[in-house]
DNA sequence: CGGCATCTTCAGAAGATTCTGAAACTTCCG
DNA sequence: CGGAAGTTTCAGAATCTTCTGAAGATGCCG
């Protein structure tokens, strides 16, 4: 970010930049916590996103307005995901955040993780359940409404297994790909 | 739910139902909070999809342990959603609720919702933000920076308009259905 | 119309989540 | 080793979300 060598005029392009940064990082954050990621987590990464270059802990708190723990926090958070790697600069000892600029490659990391934390743990739970009641005869009442019951089971049970099969294909580090999905999608007439 | 008259043998039966739903609702639940979704909302739907047949508002209370006012706005929150309607029993003034059972619909359902709520505002929110800055001559140092920003901006854009324009075709009511969609990937080499 | 059954609404309570800030820790360097 | 720069942690504070319960609305029936 080389803002004192450029000339005055090129100051308001630079805000120009800065308000479009910053309505993305908020449009961001919002959607992202509608879908339970935390607010900050997502406005982080969105921040490292839309700068492209490495950002420090100081800046991402200057332009966030928010305190050192939560930025340490959900830096460490987005690690996690595999969204944001650690960048060191020469003669700095302040460590710098990146995070992947291929879109493609980005939903592909949180789709990934998103299933890993909230599809498999399901699909457990759900299997557990099943298991319970078994297979049922049909020839009394109350094994007509066990068979009915398991029916239900087994018809969610099926369709989570499906994408979740899916998913594995497309989005895992070994799949084909998730332009590969999209594009066999769109062929589709 | 004919329990009275049952022999004394199938109440054991019943109960092994009823823990069963009783986890399953549990786990819906749980997943549902992780999604953003409120969690007695999803309870709800969850109590309705393994019942099967409809449940009036005192049922769900008494099965889910919540006052009468969450669950007659949970009730209207899920009718909003289309996923659940209103049933009514001759000679029973009580308002009976029932969910659809087709789980492909049901999905079908909730993916159409959330697009509508929650990607559709962000594609215009991103608009707005893109149209702050034009197209950039790259002849200047500043120049090249925001066509460095337009690219990043575009490259989301672009991305996510692509996922709305899929979801288009394969969840609104006249598409060509989830179901399609899944068989093509699953035929994917 | 009065009275009973049922449903809805919403202000405030309860509960859950996220954030802060200061102390503790780690690392680097002279 | 001493200490400065930088980072992490976590208990409690702040905030945001969800839930309750009671008052009021609705509507049905004799």
């Amino acid at each position: 970010m080389p803002t004192e060598t450029q000339p005055a005029s090129e100051d308001s392009q630079g805000d120009v930049i800065r308000e479009s940064q910053d309505r993305f990082v908020n449009a961001w954050g919002k959607m992202a916590s509608s879908w339970g990621i935390p607010r900050t987590m997502a406005e982080i990464h969105a921040l490292l996103y839309i700068c492209g270059d490495p950002v420090n802990t100081d800046e991402v708190m200057e332009r966030l307005q928010i305190s050192r723990g939560n930025t340490s926090m959900s830096l460490r958070a987005l690690i996690d995901w595999g969204l944001v790697s650690r960048v060191h600069k020469r003669g700095d000892r302040k460590e710098y955040f990146e995070t992947e600029q291929d879109v493609w490659k980005l939903f592909r990391t949180i789709l990934r993780e998103r299933k890993k934390r909230e599809i498999d743990p399901i699909l457990v739970s759900l299997h557990e359940i099943r298991d319970l009641t078994g297979r049922a005869e049909v020839s009394s009442e109350a094994g007509r409404a066990i068979a009915a019951h398991n029916r239900r089971l087994d018809d969610m049970l099926e369709f989570i297994e499906m994408v979740d099969g899916l998913a594995e294909r497309f989005i895992s580090p070994q799949g084909r790909g998730l332009k590969l999905a999209a594009k066999m999608l769109s062929k589709v007439s």
